[in-house]
DNA sequence: CAAAACAAGTTTGTATTGCAAACTTGTTTT
DNA sequence: AAAACAAGTTTGCAATACAAACTTGTTTTG
């Protein structure tokens, strides 16, 4: 049996800044791509621009992503990449969930 | 490759009464025993009283565990169980979350 | 050309929530 | 009898997620 003290405790020590879902979606369509137009997450996640727009910034200031300024022609447009901070989180995340999880026999 | 879309949508789907990482933790002991005492929770969690009181008064509300008040003698004791509600809302919970993590091999 | 509609984000306001300090009710010790 | 302790609960507060409303600029239309 796994010891259960250590365990629940583990999942007290979730890093929330990954472990917000819509923080969870943005890093996770980030870790899949070199860069990230914020209105193409928009439509991907089905995120208010609001929401999207204080998350990523939370992201930014959590050292997760950077976020890049540019024009298409006159119209700006915001794009996202993952730092690698970000994936290093994302990647430990990773790990502490499957620690959490049933392993396969025994679902 | 997923599909991103329905893969960022079901990341915001996941059931925010399980994923919260206290009432997560509380669940997760709770299945793995017939009844668990709330001292006993408290210490193995290292939670404070007043928020496993609440966490769990809000699983209650949910229907994901029953209460039973009892007496050790004279002094008060309460437990908790896992309801048969709780029981599968853990178990698809596990199931989003592996749906969510990447595959064994691409680690 | 002026006005209205549209685009791309950001800021602000609100309602919810997680959390611990303080409280309550009762028991045991001094 | 008073003080200390136990077991939870309630209350107050700070932080957060979210969308409506706003801002700045561009494109379309009368």
């Amino acid at each position: 049996m796994r010891k259960n003290e250590n365990f629940s405790k583990a999942i007290l020590d979730l890093d929330r800044m990954v472990h917000e879902p819509a923080r969870l979606a943005i890093l996770t369509v980030l870790a899949s791509a070199e860069e990230v137009a914020f209105l193409f997450l928009q439509r991907i996640t089905g995120m208010s621009k609001g929401n999207l727009s204080t998350h990523t910034q939370k992201l930014e200031a959590a050292g997760y992503l950077d976020t890049v300024k540019a024009f298409q022609g006159r119209i700006p447009v915001t794009s996202f990449r993952i730092t690698e901070d970000g994936r290093l989180a994302l990647k430990a995340y990773h790990k502490q969930l499957r620690a959490l999880l049933p392993e396969e026999g025994k679902r």
